[in-house]
DNA sequence: ACACGTCGGTTGTATTTACAACAAAGGAGA
DNA sequence: TCTCCTTTGTTGTAAATACAACCGACGTGT
């Protein structure tokens, strides 16, 4: 579709690089593209990646699952956000989680040996295009850097307060949407969805927040 | 120092790099050396990282301390590693906590800048060394990746459950040596010493594992 | 309107944790 | 050897959490 173009263009991976050029790369990078139904798994544990993803459209959940069944989110992609980029920069890297599309979506993979492979000519914009891949990197480093800072909190108040405070912070306003609903939000901060629910009640009781399903506002 | 090279010939950064190119590359990027006491800070919050820091010799945590004196350990950093990359590679990124010398360290600089800006004819190994730098990136995340693995245990015996066989698998042993005190261990798992140190005991008269001081066997 | 599934909130109980205070063990230096 | 200090282990209590079970609201499809 012309539209993805668009996304990709935009993206942190092609940014700096026009609409023209982008889709010149693409080509040259052979870039290929992949729908999956909410639920499939767009990379698996034990996998072997060698591409980049970048998300297209739809939303994908980075999942740990261990033995018992026991679920851990690691964090959610939006479209235009690139994932399987770690394992895919570290050659022959395993999957160590699953990425799960949680709607309906479409991926652009790049195959990760062709991006840092310098192409003699045509490309002017290669050089740009690592470098990006080396910010996004930085990147994910930092976003995981900030959640490590949400689950070294003691209580579950605190690990909500340190998450709602960011993604306030994020959205540049005190009132805001989340993407995930209870559960999900209970996975991902590692904690008891009920004492989480409890928790938030009791925190609106206090006058500390409001929130109406995936609103919520900080006062 | 003559060992100093050694160091960073072997490290990460400059792998697949020879002795010499390594010494060629180092006076072309302007590389500069630094010593730090034991309790100094490298890089200080807030601070706006412009040089990637190689650690020559000594070890370095990476802290987060809040405004009450909180403090948690997100990694530690042995001779050979790399650290503050995060927020070099990302343009005027600033740091968001400290990195703090835990024995006399010397630590060596390289100006991203210059590290990702190809130099026209001299160093062959530029763009050897950005791909390595990409490698680094991509070990942390993946290293972050499994922190956050521990971090999503609910139990404190799982927390150190988790820590520990990893440490096992890491050293292909069942018997190793950790480099942190009880302290440092509880605020690197983010959980209350003394209930870590019963929980440890508790686990030793279960058959669990063995362990004096700091060295520690799974059975 | 109905059954059904999903989602969020509530409650009670057993378990686990944090916190504080103290005791014991070991090392460094006088 | 003695003292001082750091590190580690121990204990009791109050607080927080996990877990399970249940209820009500809402949406969907029949």
């Amino acid at each position: 579709m012309e539209n993805d173009l668009r996304v990709v263009e935009k993206s942190k991976l092609f940014k700096g690089i026009g609409e023209q050029d982008t889709a010149s790369m693409l080509k040259c990078l052979g870039a290929y593209r992949r729908s999956y139904r909410k639920g499939d798994c767009v990379f698996r544990n034990g996998e072997r990646i060698t591409a980049v993803a970048l998300l297209l459209e739809g939303a994908v959940h980075i999942r740990k699952e261990d033995y018992w069944g026991n679920l851990s989110i690691l964090h959610e992609i939006s479209a235009g956000e690139v994932f399987g980029e770690t394992y895919a920069c570290l050659d022959g890297g395993e999957m160590l989680n699953n990425a799960v599309a949680v709607k309906n979506s479409r991926v652009l993979f790049l195959d990760v040996k062709r991006v840092l492979t310098t192409c003699s000519s045509a490309c002017q914009f290669h050089g740009k295009l690592i470098q990006n891949l080396l910010s996004v990197l930085a990147q994910k480093n930092k976003l995981l850097t900030r959640k490590l800072e949400h689950m070294s909190r003691r209580t579950t108040r605190e690990k909500l307060l340190s998450y709602l405070s960011e993604q306030s912070l994020r959205e540049g306003r005190s009132s805001f949407e989340i993407s995930f609903n209870r559960q999900q939000l209970a996975d991902f901060l590692s904690v008891d969805r009920s004492a989480m629910s409890n928790e938030l009640c009791k925190m609106r009781d206090e006058g500390i927040l409001k929130f109406d399903r995936n609103h919520f506002e900080l006062l």
